[in-house]
DNA sequence: GCATTTGCCTAAAGGGTTTAGGCAAATGCC
DNA sequence: GGCATTTGCCTAAACCCTTTAGGCAAATGC
């Protein structure tokens, strides 16, 4: 029989794909077998187990949407820098929203110091650079810009904001700028 | 035989109990029905499928949340009402981190307008209160609450702050000050 | 006390995961 | 080019979760 050229890392963006088709959680190694019309037991060749195919997807949409969120970052400072970041993170929860929720996968600590969710942290740092905040404050800030864009884009995905007034877009806006006024008042210059 | 008493809030309360030990993803109805030494179809006298119960563990989780921060809420204002507000949250999804991805769950509009959900809003909106925004700012606050409460908890239970300082509960002291503040400055009380 | 309803049962089918063992295609070596 | 080895995909089978169908016995109602 021919063969169907499977390796770890087709299986893993073909897997990415079925996240943003049918959602991460039902990305299974039977329905990855029938996409590349193989016999479950096959993909047992290339990954351990199906735990591994979900933390391979989980990896490989962390390193997407650190590049481009590196992308939008480029040149970039200050609150120009913040709402690019911010505009970068959204716009790909809503391109793919099977692979954000896969970036979202708890990984184990090693796994997960070894990711790109290394770069997310620098990425995160380096705007607040432009705010000049000090210790603890900037770890403080660390935490909320993650938890604002993570909660703000996990509600919206859900539908939370679908059925009502104003647009998701703006109060996108209105939070970013937000964001930005409080980390100018929360900094040590004048 | 003898009869195990079985009703579907026995069986969702039990739910809710499971998913607070083994994740609520991790709770299935051959798992229930071990929990009540019972056979698995015999579960299906009580509920339609395990959809049914997913969705009643998520209701009753909204109910018991709101409850809580009802509770928390009675008689505090401004600052002392946020606070309380965000307490309530994290302490409950902390207590129940199960329960607390429950309340998560992805509702169809009926159920969700017939929810607790509709409770959390108003409560939301009630905290506002005490800053005199002006539409559409408040429901840009009400949302941007409900994502900073959702995002933090959310991290926190997925470990993200666990291995470095300081510690979670130092910077969720922090996120509530800025989110006074902010708030403070953006009503229209001069 | 008897008929009806209700609650839990057995049986079976369908789908996902995982392991063991086999055959054929690809690869490497002379 | 021919042969041995490795690799890739296969069949088979076990186990778990879900769901439906049909049966018997306990509880309920008159």
């Amino acid at each position: 029989m021919a063969r169907a050229g499977l390796t770890p890392e087709r299986l893993t963006l073909a897997g990415a794909e079925l996240a943003d088709e049918v959602g991460f959680d039902q990305v299974t190694l039977s329905a990855l077998a029938r996409r590349f019309d193989v016999k479950v037991a096959s993909l047992y060749s290339h990954l351990k187990n199906s735990q591994e195919l979900r933390t391979r997807i989980a990896l490989f949409a962390l390193e997407e949407l650190a590049d481009r969120v590196a992308d939008a970052l480029a040149g970039r400072a200050g609150k120009d820098a913040l709402a690019a970041f911010a505009d970068a993170y959204r716009d790909y929860a809503r391109e793919h929203p099977g692979r954000y929720d896969a970036a979202r996968l708890r990984l184990d600590p090693e796994t997960a110091a070894a990711s790109a969710g290394v770069r997310h942290a620098q990425m995160t740092r380096a705007i607040l650079r432009g705010y000049d905040l000090a210790e603890p404050d900037q770890t403080h800030a660390v935490r909320m810009l993650g938890s604002v864009f993570h909660g703000y884009v996990s509600l919206e995905l859900a539908g939370g904001f679908e059925h009502s007034a104003p647009d998701a877009r703006e109060s996108w806006a209105w939070v970013v700028d937000s964001l930005d006024t409080l980390l100018r008042n929360r900094g040590t210059t004048p």
